[in-house]
RNA sequence: GACUUGUUAGCUCAGCUGGUAGAGCACAUCCCUUUUAAGGAUGGGGUCCUGGGUUCGAACCCCAGACAAGUCACCA
């Protein structure tokens, strides 16, 4: 079906056939080479105006303020935006000044790539610029792009802010809004510092497959595929936890992963259903090993890329600097809902539950409930970085249990402001506890626990062959995002976040259809007999030859009192 | 999945009690050679999210739906 095009939209295309016309083409194939970028010329002119004297530039044209033989206009490249003066007569010397008149000053749009030669000045208001004296177009734009305009104060106006349209059209959003287009690069400087905290210690780097034939190592609703040729089911991996450990049996003493999970469940601020997890292991060491190295790493990535370990968060404080505090899950709970766990069996435990108020049914086994008020009751009260430490045998079935406790496990989770961060463990190595832990899960989902995990009888296997005493951590990379940008979506810190396909092509109504019907039996018809034919109310029938119409799949010829209805092939 | 709010020009938004659809920016034409959220004058631009209903008459009221945001539920 034809696109209706606005106004401006055909304006845009007809000021291409001109450029055509006028022997420019508007998306030519050389390379342009330019010598210099925005962010060179606005740092360094001032203290070395000798290396500007002849500069090439390119970029995308984002404001023009046209005055008669003189204009200004903004360009911006990846790195920001540089104004650019230019002259009529001087990038048109000759008597011929289509260049400016009609190229520039008709046919050039904000939106367009434009490439400049020339050299670089200061306005008499005192702004760095480029006097332009040669011109190319590099590439035309046929939509209009939002204006956003920034006044002294730096505030904008108009902003580009509708979150739908944000986020379906990416790129829009980075080209308007110059700190989203921040918060990705910081997602990559943060993701490259991380890596190097790594690889400086000698970790190696692997992939692990995305597609397996068993969703472990994680409790979350997989997504379902169907691979052909082995006519078997697969799932998008949920977590890599189990593919890791197995190099480690294969004798990497240190292996990571920056992982895409997926889990099919429900979206939120805080969950989109693909999510980026990086996730670590390391021989030899035990999980009071891992919270010394995630303190430290946390520390170089917010001073690598913050510059600081103090992160403005939703106004708040929050301090990346070590050591982090250490409260046991336990005592957590005691601290802050007056409960002391160890005091009480089960269904003790859940009366107790019930009289602090929280939700509790009888499926809820202890572990369950434990969980339960340190979500509820504790883990808001955790803002500066904070880890809660030995976790209940049941909650944890990939984990070792604790050396001093057999209730508990040797586990961590990093909270921060009240959020869970990142998860470690002492890793489970006894092939035989773990056999029994999954068989455990097993019964659960029996009992209909839908979080119970699979029994993986490969990385059983793999375990029988021994693995060293390791230590694993999993962090989440799109929630530390958020922290050090200061976000409260995950969306604002993914590229394309999960939408909703949009809408479809616009279907044809009854009243449409019908008249069309009519139409088909004879062609062209007169409007009256048409419109006698199809037996319409006449605002049925309005709408219906304005939307037929609109869509071009009909028109109306009138002669005189005549009017003819042809429908278009 | 439930509830709440929203959807009007390319963008940001007004639109009263149901009575001819508005502003700023952007766009077009004209004036202007260092301007800057440039300015002045004039002008064009609309599937008021979609479909139904009520009504003499619907952007507005009612019903159903789409999409989004937020809260909750579910879920790490």
């Amino acid at each position: 079906m034809e696109r209706v095009l606005s106004e401006q939209e055909l304006l845009r295309r007809k000021s291409l056939v001109e450029l055509k016309k006028l022997g420019v083409n508007p998306y030519p194939a050389e390379e342009y080479k330019v010598n210099t970028s925005t962010t060179k010329i606005l740092n360094d002119f001032e203290s070395k105006p000798e290396q500007f004297k002849q500069i090439k530039i390119a970029g995308r044209i984002m404001s023009r303020r046209i005055m008669g033989k003189a204009s200004f206009a903004e360009i911006q490249d990846s790195f920001g935006k540089i104004q650019i003066y230019i002259n009529r007569d001087e990038i048109a010397p000759s008597e011929d000044k289509t260049l400016y008149n009609e190229i520039f000053k008709k046919h050039l749009d904000i939106g367009d790539f434009i490439g400049v030669e020339g050299y670089v000045f200061k306005t008499q208001v005192g702004e760095i610029s480029i006097h332009v004296l040669k011109l190319d177009v590099l590439s035309k734009s046929l939509k209009p792009l939002p204006i956003v305009k920034t006044d002294k104060d730096g505030k904008a106006h108009d902003a580009f802010t509708d979150a739908e349209q944000r986020y379906r059209q990416r790129y829009v959003d980075l080209i308007v809004n110059p700190k989203v287009k921040e918060t990705f690069i910081k997602r990559t400087q943060l993701i490259n510092s991380m890596r190097e905290f790594f690889n400086k210690e000698g970790y190696l780097e692997v992939e692990t497959p995305i597609l397996q034939p068993i969703p472990g190592g994680a409790a979350a609703r997989p997504f379902i595929t169907h691979h052909n040729a082995l006519n078997t089911e697969l799932y998008l991996r949920i977590a890599n936890e189990l593919y890791l450990k197995r190099l480690i049996v294969g004798g990497f003493e240190g292996v990571y992963e920056f992982a895409k999970d997926f889990r099919n469940e429900g979206m939120d601020r805080t969950h989109n259903p693909e999510f980026t997890v990086m996730e670590i292991y390391v021989a030899y060491k035990d999980y009071k090993w891992m919270m010394n190295f995630t303190e430290e790493m946390l520390k170089e990535i917010a001073t690598k890329v913050l510059g600081t370990t103090k992160v403005n968060f939703q106004g708040k404080v929050i301090d990346f600097e070590p050591p982090f505090a250490r409260v046991p899950i336990l005592d957590a709970i005691k601290e802050h809902t007056g409960v002391d766990v160890t005091q009480y069996d089960e269904p003790q435990l859940r009366e107790k539950c019930k009289e602090i108020g929280l939700e509790v049914d009888e499926t809820m086994g202890k572990a369950k409930l434990i969980d339960e008020l340190f979500g509820e009751k504790c883990e808001h009260h955790y803002v500066q970085p904070t880890f809660i430490i030995d976790y209940p045998v049941e909650m944890s079935p990939l984990c070792k249990k604790h050396r001093d406790n057999p209730e508990l496990t040797e586990r961590f989770e990093l909270m921060i402001n009240g959020k869970e961060l990142a998860n470690a463990y002492t890793e489970l190595n006894d092939p035989i506890d773990q056999l029994e832990r999954f068989q455990d899960q097993l019964k659960l989902s029996e009992k209909g626990d839908d979080e119970a995990m699979f029994i993986d009888h490969d990385f059983v296997r793999a375990l029988e062959y021994g693995m060293p005493p390791t230590s694993g951590m999993g962090i989440g990379i799109d929630r530390l995002v958020m922290l050090l940008t200061d976000n409260v979506s995950i969306q604002e810190v993914l590229f394309f976040p999960q939408m909703r396909p949009e809408k479809k092509a616009i279907s044809l109504t009854d009243s449409e259809k019908q008249i069309l019907e009519e139409l088909k039996k004879s062609n062209p018809k007169d409007l009256g007999e048409l419109k006698a034919a199809v037996g319409l109310s006449n605002k049925q029938w309005d709408k219906g030859m304005k939307g037929l119409s609109s869509h071009k799949l009909i028109t109306v010829e009138v002669a005189g009192d005549n009017k003819t209805v042809h429908l278009k092939a």
